[in-house]
DNA sequence: CTAATTTAAATAGCAAGCTATGTTTAAGGT
DNA sequence: ACCTTAAACATAGCTTGCTATTTAAATTAG
């Protein structure tokens, strides 16, 4: 039983994922961003005033990780904290104007990563690559021990 | 232009890439491995005695990720560093016995994380989907401009 | 109503990736 | 031979991810 490392999936996925976050860092890096707060971002700019928990849960990433890396958004001008009337414990995270006004060029500099990225494969390919992608993060959530 | 996560190969490539190292970590943490020096491991277990360098390019790592892999390894006990009889700035790394002796257990956990996996898909679509992984990081290490 | 439990978030500490820079040795040019 | 450049590795410092633990508030049980 030959271990191949390319002809592991998940030796191949870790690689992957490198590469496409070194080329979304390049081009986001002019805008003040980092890929980290990205996916923060992508929810954030779909409607704000959510609390740390909601971002977690969305984008199934452990509550310290995002505890971070919202200090860090925070930091930059990215986000204000707010608490939450009704719950002591919880916050309320808002857009700073300075990261709406980041939106339009950031999911540009996204898209143009993917297409350049996805521009060696056919239509075909490349939708039945992201249907497939999509199926094994949903396989490997429902598979999940501690869900 | 609505841009949407979970249509994205970079965030989908991510998230896999994130829940393959989750479960990677989980099975190898037993045998007091992690998932950084797996990569390393898989190139030394078919032969040692290389140098840093050799290693930071099959594995297509910055060399300064790669010596402080290294470095964890050599704490841990997996590799030790040499020096090299014909240049003095170059080190041959050589695995422990220890080392050796964790390869069985390691690469069946490897591919039991990937069996799993992969185990929602048919035969075919596993297969093209490495065979497409493999196609889109040709294609972005030649296109890489500082290749 | 108090006590126990659960929940939201923060903190500590580590791994693994990166860029930028420094240090030492080797190679090359004149 | 000497000086410059290149190469191999180390170090500093950051981001992004994780687990484990802590703190404080809310909820539930008795």
């Amino acid at each position: 039983m030959a271990f191949v490392r390319n002809e592991s999936a998940g030796y191949l996925i870790n690689q992957l994922a490198r590469l496409f976050a070194r080329n979304l860092q390049e081009k986001i890096k002019p805008l003040g961003l980092t890929t980290g707060t990205f996916p923060a971002l992508l929810v954030l700019w779909e409607g704000d005033g959510l609390t740390q928990r909601t971002l977690t849960k969305q984008l199934d990433i452990e509550q310290p990780t995002m505890a971070n890396t919202l200090s860090r958004m925070e930091r930059d001008g990215l986000i204000v904290r707010k608490k939450d009337a009704a719950d002591a414990r919880s916050q309320r995270i808002y857009l700073t104007d300075h990261a709406r006004a980041l939106q339009k060029d950031a999911l540009e500099a996204a898209l143009a990563v993917n297409l350049q990225a996805l521009s060696g494969l056919s239509d075909t390919d490349r939708k039945a690559f992201i249907r497939v992608m999509r199926r094994l993060i949903d396989h490997m959530h429902c598979t999940d021990t501690d869900h």
